[in-house]
RNA sequence: GGUGGGGUGGCCGAGUGGCUAAUGGCAGCAGACUGUAAAUCUGCCGGGUUAACGCCCUACGAAGGUUCGAAUCCUUCCCCCACCA
């Protein structure tokens, strides 16, 4: 356990601003992590996040056994070496997948039954099977498999899935103790053939411990999440904890609200991961709740879209009135998009298709989330993030920035 | 000169008597995207007026005609393409 340490250096109210020590490293928090859910977080390459200052950056168990499998990437030495990124990495568990491809599984006590979305083929995830994955991909963080339900779900929905999830995290606990045994392989009540095929005991363990995170769910029900939050707290001594179930359709409010009833609960002296967060906004008012850590696609994704995060609000590249704006995204900025191209240069990549514009709008977005977290950490640290995040979330919900 | 084919909204291209201001696609304009089935998806897209429904105007090369009614049928003309002389 050693591997693991958190170590918190300031608290403001319920910010903080601390140091996750993991086997790849260090991570300054708070911190923003890049998804790279193919084992390559899109259009960028590993020496661009280091240059932009990410620290940590997510993967995918349900896509990386899909394709090209973890067994493959077992053999290449794990993710670490097989995508080239010496950094810490977390896996998430598929636990959104079950949430994101509705209508191609089936969800059981035991598991998950997965219909592939690249050909169709059945696949069943159970929380031991995953475990053997995240465990085959070798990352430094390894999340518990989880059951996640649209955010505006009703309480029984949000109970069941909220109680199956505990029930799961207990099975990922067990399957993690029987792996780093080298015992056999986790028995499910699973047909055979839906186990890993194949598989040989005992793995190849990989060469550095992991930590297991378990996730809080519970919706947008106080209680819910209370009894989750404490469940889990009283059931073993965690290296960490996600906060899942958020940002998945219910109303900002519920969500801030939600972080605030979590944040009570969870022990202060271990990192708080805040699952698929997110817009610039939300991570500002989730550091003010607690949060270290976040994760999110928006960077990418909306990069790859033409969306813009600026000092000044979002802004869409795509628009006519950048045709001819000599001016950087964002004034302010110093990544290598905004230090050398105009947005009428990026406009014009976006209407002419060119792979460029998406890479460096993704790597914009990207530094400005990393950027934002250490400005915020800086104010943690320096006592001022009260002021710093009111006039941040002010300017920023202004919305100035189309305004030319 | 002859024969055949064709001229449709910014472009390409359906439509061959009323359900057509006219399918699609592209371009254009705007919006969405939160643990990535996403370089994706959605809306608008002749003009005027309207908050909207709607109403009015203009429109399928040009002019004329048939018909209650025409982008669609007929006549003449103009232009384009292919082949033949």
């Amino acid at each position: 356990m050693t591997a693991f340490a958190f170590e918190l250096e300031a608290e403001i109210g319920s910010a903080r601003a601390g140091r996750f020590a993991t086997p790849h490293g260090v991570v300054e928090t708070p911190a923003f992590m890049p998804v790279g859910t193919l084992a390559t977080v899109k259009a960028l390459d590993p020496v661009d996040l280091r240059e932009i200052g990410a620290q940590m950056i997510l993967s995918n168990a349900y896509h990386l056994h899909l394709r090209p499998s973890d067994e493959l990437i077992r053999d290449f030495g794990g993710l670490h070496r097989f995508m080239n990124w010496d950094g810490p990495i977390l896996t998430d568990s598929g636990g959104f997948q079950v949430f994101s491809l509705q209508g191609l599984r089936t969800v059981s006590e035991d598991g998950v039954e997965f219909r592939s979305h690249i050909d169709g083929s059945k696949h069943v995830f159970t929380p031991e099977s995953v475990m053997q994955i995240e465990r085959n991909l070798g990352a430094d963080v390894i999340m518990q498999f989880d059951h996640v339900i649209p955010g505006q779900s009703e309480e029984s929905v949000a109970r069941d899935a909220s109680e199956r999830s505990l029930r799961w995290l207990a099975r990922c606990v067990a399957a993690v103790e029987l792996l780093q045994s080298g015992g056999p392989p986790p028995i499910t009540t699973i047909a055979p053939k839906a186990q890993l095929p194949g598989t040989v005991f005992p793995l190849p363990a990989p060469s550095h411990p992991q930590a297991l995170f378990p996730i809080v769910q519970g919706g947008i029900h106080a209680s819910l999440r209370r009894e989750a939050a404490r469940s889990i707290r009283d059931s073993g001594n965690w290296l960490g904890f996600g906060i899942g179930g958020l940002s998945v359709g219910e109303a900002k409010p519920d969500m801030y609200r939600i972080l605030e009833v979590v944040d009570a609960e969870l022990p202060r002296n271990r990192p708080r991961y805040l699952m698929g967060v997110g817009f610039p906004e939300d991570l500002v008012e989730g550091v003010l709740r607690g949060v270290d850590l976040f994760d999110c696609v928006a960077p990418t994704r909306m990069g790859r879209n033409g969306a813009v995060f600026t000092r000044d609000g979002r802004l869409n590249i795509k628009r006519a009135e950048f045709r001819t704006d000599p001016r950087p995204l964002d004034a302010e900025c110093d990544c290598a998009a905004c230090l050398r191209f105009s947005r009428g240069y990026l406009r014009h990549l976006f209407i002419a298709d060119e792979m460029l514009g998406l890479r460096l709008l993704s790597l914009h977005n990207v530094h400005f989330l990393v950027r934002l977290m250490r400005a915020a950490r800086a104010a943690i640290r320096d006592g001022t993030i009260d002021a710093w995040s009111r006039e941040w979330l002010a300017r920023y919900h202004s919305r100035q920035v189309t305004t030319a």
